[in-house]
DNA sequence: AATAAAATAGCACGACTGGTCGTACGAAGT
DNA sequence: ACTTCGTACGACCAGTCGTGCTATTTTATT
């Protein structure tokens, strides 16, 4: 009943710190080699800690994971939603969602290129709770990149005859096309294209309130 | 110097059987499970022959692996490449290979989706001979589409102000996406919206003969 | 300084991995 | 009839995997 462990401010601190380095570490090396090929062997030495030292902040590899998925999803939250959702609803936010999805992978926060795109191509066929946590951290994504493109018609920037779904879907496959491009030949000009593309493709759609320009 | 093994018109025929039903149900499950999880062991009871019958066919993993991608690349070449170019260049044959991927995807011709965005995404960041053979035949498709668009241009049936590099990028990032969607979701919703989205994108840079129908 | 608890390390297990043997059987060539 | 070769087999190797159990060290509180 009592506080059963060391607590600074209400939270536990010797174990969590090594435990957030092991997610966080897992979630690197998990997007370049895949969750399946990091080794509790391989990520402990990494880390520089002793295997069963490692094990025993999870009950189970699968636990690992899903820890790993989760960390993945507070970056990603941290480095594309916060920062696209922080610009008012319309076309200025969908643009700065793609944005700094592009950013994201610019700055390669994760060095294997974005982490779900990796996870989804190696749990697509592979029921489990590993699978579905990935697919919600997709799914999401996509409901975001939706729910921003709703809002900007919504806003009447955008002409109303498109389908925003659709419109959304392919923002969302250039986006990863960006990151296909991106691990696949190292260069940016996968960035560029996918820049250009989703450029292009806004503007097709934007209701301009100045056909002229962007005066007032 | 003489034949070494039993031959029927210079081929070999029992070994080479057995080989290519090896390769074939590895590429089969290697699309849905990735190169590196299907295991020897795993392979040879699902072919009903034992671990070290399938092995003797092979140097080593990696030799199989490398004949895997070969499978795959023959198949993608039968299954996509050669129905779209059978095609005359032009606008035609650029929507053939669009078409001819689609279909390709929607009969799962591999039953975990394209077998190349999935060795793609699973060997990108591991050098190796078998990282090599994936990107070959992936940029070799990039470059038939890329070929393509500048044919069709070339033909004066696209808009001379086009990027075709550009243009090809975006249908090569619009088809991986119905792969992304169709393997994620399971429905033909992907495909759906990768269709629209390539015939709205062609439609736009595509030059009509006659401007008020395709008569003529 | 003593103590209880938490965090880490050491060690061993069974299962599985890719890989190597020696061997057996059936067909082809002489 | 006898040999040779292609093909497949079962047994086995060393190594790694995830996962327990048991010490030992580190930390926070008294």
């Amino acid at each position: 009943m009592a506080v059963q462990s060391p607590v600074v401010d209400g939270r536990r601190v010797r174990g969590d710190r090594t435990r957030q380095s092991i997610v966080s570490r897992s979630a690197q090396l998990a997007s370049a080699e895949g969750l399946e090929a990091v080794s509790l062997q391989r990520l402990a030495s990494d880390l520089g800690i002793s295997k069963s030292g490692l094990f025993a902040h999870f009950g189970s590899k699968e636990e690992l994971q899903l820890a790993t998925v989760e960390e993945a999803s507070r970056v990603f939250t941290r480095e594309v939603l916060k920062p696209g959702l922080s610009v008012p609803a319309g076309v200025g936010r969908l643009l700065a969602l793609c944005n700094a999805n592009l950013s994201y992978l610019e700055r390669k926060v994760f060095p294997g290129g974005c982490f779900f795109q990796a996870a989804t191509a190696e749990f697509d066929s592979r029921p489990g709770p590993v699978r579905d946590a990935v697919m919600e951290g997709v799914r999401y994504w996509a409901g975001s990149l939706a729910r921003a493109t709703r809002e900007a018609q919504a806003a009447g920037e955008i002409d109303p005859a498109v389908d925003p779904e659709q419109l959304a879907w392919e923002l969302g496959s250039l986006l990863a096309g960006a990151n296909r491009s991106h691990v696949i030949d190292g260069e940016t000009v996968g960035l560029e294209r996918a820049r250009r593309a989703i450029q292009d493709r806004l503007e097709r759609v934007t209701i301009s309130s100045t056909p002229d320009g962007n005066r007032q």
